[in-house]
DNA sequence: GCTAGCACTCCCATCACAAGAGTGCTAAGG
DNA sequence: CCTTAGCACTCTTGTGATGGGAGTGCTAGC
């Protein structure tokens, strides 16, 4: 998108009207920008300012007797050039920090209480994904019989995540089998990464060898597959707005809002980035997102652990104190995370 | 709720007025079922009959001359003596029982995929928690170190459920302590349940018994929480069902699918029966849940592992088939739960 | 107990009409 | 060239009247 010249007082009016439908949700006038601001000019030059905004794409109106409103390309100036810089009040992001501190310390319930106190800080549905790990190491390996036939292989990672895995056999199996293989395996395999792994594999035979494939295989599928867990929160909250009135609406917002494919989609564009995403309306790349917003930001410790985390709402979205929000809850994310995987080896 | 005296020909009129009401969202009137369906009668016998079932608090119209609709009791009555026993189809219950037999043998995927089943023959949003132990056994315990002060305990169930717990130390600790105490403490309390931990950590001391003192907490939790995950499915389409056409419709069953507590509430109910349940309109015991009906089931192994799994859709819902769909999922996944965990031990 | 007939009620779609808000354009002034 | 006032025009929205239609409730007769 090439750099857009305007004038001051027209930057002004766009960002009035900006401010205004999203606080009201109604179409904005000439008129009612001149009575409530003193731009020191009449409405008729508002008018004037209003059509040159329309025309360089940034506003509409629905119908030929309404006021304005803001097109995707208009927020979207609106987020690059004009948005006030809104970190959260100070006393909200004390609430915030205390929130988490009395959490228990698990990743879990971190997540849970980001979602939730993101959907009460933001006007729209947050979701964060579970983290996921970077170039994984093994760090144990556990083999419990469970049945005769079914062993289940509990795999725990340098990041401290956890890898479940059940493994059916054609015949029974000893407890005393089970252990030689963990202790063969956990004395050779432990510090790999899914690279060094197939190397390893080589000296085993037998039923070490079979669980070694599978370390490998949950390894390798560890690494691609973005998240096995998705934590939701507020969606009420976003579906009380006014534009999810009709139908369509409310099944295109929801449908983002519960698939995992999308999050698919955008998370590679997300994580390489560090501050806070917005994305409006799609960006015109992603599925039928109209109306719809994105904020979202990565979470976790660089080259480590790392997931998604964000609020779903409509384009009518107060962007500043959201992208505060996001950054924020993300920021600190960050920090406790760091406490638990960081520094160390 | 006293056992009610209808002739046969009102309860036909009955389960048409239901019937029809379900199929097309509009109140059926005296004509219309004349018309449609020969009962041998005028229409004007017919009114006689609905008035009739309208008197006893069966039926309802939306105003003077509308048609009659259901009210709850109109659907209790419906599913405790007329609904028809509807299994599933058997091509369909075919097709699902192959989805679950290419899936992974996992807890996880089963329920996820209980959910996305259930909702496809469904015409609700499906709903399912994760299973529950019920008298835990410990089968094994691990202690990671993760960071110098930080230490994961991984607690291995008899059933293979696996619960995680981060440990937060005053000081350092060196990994041969950690593989002491877990030796110490797997030698002693394998086996043993919450009822009997206490007793034997009384021979522990120092780190070893605080670790005992973790694994009783996480214990208790575990039987009484009621689950630490809650799978949905197909919010979507039952948002587009007529009756959610307007705000306050839509976010009340939206909460009642996003909260866990209404589940926490109803779980004890619906565990201690093991067919499945229905639930109109909260059966005027929980919330605000107007309009609404449950369709729930527990699944499991008795006295080892059991969740809930069900349907939340709008009143006006075809119960026959939606209980077929339940009870159909629900038996999978016993089937499949049993092979697990089932016979041994 | 069933049926036909009929008056009555209430919803809903349609239309007309007026009010109101906001625009676009034009012409004049700085 | 930017700004302003004035004014006609457009389009939505709300209101009220109207008629058709669907369905009921009741009564009287079989």
């Amino acid at each position: 998108m090439t750099e857009l010249q305007l004038s001051q007082r027209r930057k002004q009016v766009l960002q009035i009207v900006i401010q205004e439908y999203v606080e009201n949700a109604q179409p904005v006038g000439s008129q009612s920008i001149a009575k409530k601001y003193d731009l020191g000019v009449s409405a008729a030059t508002i008018r004037n300012d209003l059509a040159a905004l329309e025309k360089a794409g940034l506003l509409t109106h629905p119908h030929t007797s309404a006021g304005r409103i803001p097109t995707d390309g208009g927020y979207r100036y609106f987020v690059a050039n004009l948005m006030a810089h809104t970190d959260l009040p100070s006393h909200e992001r004390h609430m915030i920090r205390h929130q988490f501190h009395q959490a228990r310390r698990e990743i879990d319930q971190w997540l849970r209480l980001s979602t939730a106190v993101l959907a009460k800080a933001s006007t729209g549905a947050a979701l964060a994904t579970s983290p996921r790990s970077i170039s994984s190491r093994v760090k144990h390996l556990e083999l419990i019989g469970i049945q005769d036939t079914v062993v289940l292989l509990v795999l725990v990672l340098a990041t401290g995540t956890l890898k479940q895995q059940l493994i059916n056999l054609e015949q029974p199996i000893f407890q005393e089998e089970l252990s030689r293989a963990s202790n063969q395996l956990n004395g050779e395999i432990s510090g790999a990464t899914a690279a060094d792994l197939p190397e390893k594999l080589e000296e085993f035979t037998g039923f070490a060898r079979e669980v070694g494939e599978i370390v490998l295989n949950t390894l390798l599928q560890s690494e691609e597959q973005i998240t096995d867990r998705v934590y939701r929160h507020g969606l009420a909250q976003v579906l009380a707005e006014p534009e999810f009135t009709d139908g369509p609406q409310v099944s295109r917002i929801v449908e983002v809002f519960e698939q995992r494919t999308l999050l698919q989609e955008i998370y590679d564009d997300v994580m390489e980035l560090s501050d806070v995403q917005v994305m409006i309306a799609g960006e015109g790349r992603f599925g039928d997102m109209q109306d719809i917003s994105l904020v979202l930001s990565r979470y976790g410790v660089p080259d480590r652990v790392g997931g998604l985390l964000g609020v779903v709402g409509p384009m009518r979205m107060p962007y500043g104190r959201t992208v505060g929000a996001v950054r924020y809850v993300a920021t600190l994310l960050n920090e406790l995370m760091h406490q638990l995987y960081g520094p160390s080896r």
